[in-house]
DNA sequence: TAAGATTGTGGGTAGTTGTGGGTAAATCCC
DNA sequence: GGGATTTACCCACAACTACCCACAATCTTA
């Protein structure tokens, strides 16, 4: 099956090791280039969950961050809080990354945990979490989410 | 007779078999182009229902979604929520695609179920379901319909 | 009407996938 | 520099999925 390359979507349970590894779902791995080098970048989330982007999608984003000026004190913070957390991360045979004791922390992760695909990366979340943040998103202001879903046909 | 590419009208009785796979009424796999890889991307609707789309309308979608900045909630939001349902589902040899155990759950899918022609995308219902969202359709405003008059010339 | 083609449904099997753990190389620390 | 700890790579296996074949019912066509 052919989707588009280094796209990410649907949610999978998975497990973290007492190694501190994860299952990159096969689907998700299927979907990759060449040029991703079977390497991932994992930062932290603007939630409480981890992003992990593929290699090239990455790349494009070092770029825009090297056009942000240091003028601007909201460019640094934001340039600093993203860069900060991010490390590469190459999944080995069996298609499992590792991640670093802060980024599990910083998510709250335990040994149960969701992988969702969110088209340009995915995010790995502790399901209590997601669950906590689903709540909460039904409290949003529901017009500007309307307008989006007036731009999409779905 | 060809009807218009890609799109499906009309209702069709099918069963779920007890791989939780569906058939795909033969004549919408007809009307479907080559681009479409014989892959539907199937996930949540908004009602009790299952959405399935064709590959190349997903795709749009995909598009839609991927210019969506991460740096806003709201959108955050609206790409987890649309892209995490969805999975992609490549039809077999008989023409069947499988349902995952969480979309039929959703949809509260037994082993009969009726197939809805929705233009661009299909429908998978459980019909009774379906029923008691007809009855709640009976109560629909008739502004809201004088609305989508001025839209659509019947 | 009869033969052939198409369609919907059921089930078997080989390959893939997720997970656990072992071992050697690399790194760190005193 | 040598020992201890961590990291990276490899193998093993159970569960699952995708692919294949079979067949009955329906539709098409001559």
């Amino acid at each position: 099956m052919t989707l588009t390359n280094n796209t990410f979507i649907g949610e999978f349970a998975y497990s973290l090791d007492s190694k501190g590894r994860v299952n990159i779902p096969a689907k998700f791995r299927q979907s990759l280039t060449k040029a991703n080098d079977n390497t991932f970048v994992i930062t932290k989330g603007m939630d409480t969950c981890i992003w992990v982007y593929p290699l090239v999608h990455w790349k494009e984003i070092e770029t825009s961050l090297r056009n942000l000026s240091s003028l601007s004190k909201i460019h640094r913070t934001f340039v600093r809080n993203t860069a900060r957390y991010a490390s590469p991360s190459t999944y080995d045979k069996q298609g499992r990354i590792t991640i670093t004791p802060s980024l599990v922390n910083y998510a709250g992760l335990e040994k149960d945990l969701l992988i969702i695909g969110m088209v340009n990366k995915m995010e790995i979340w502790n399901p209590y979490e997601l669950e906590k943040a689903d709540k909460q998103s039904k409290n949003i202001d529901s017009d500007e989410y309307d307008t989006l879903a007036d731009k999409i046909v779905l």
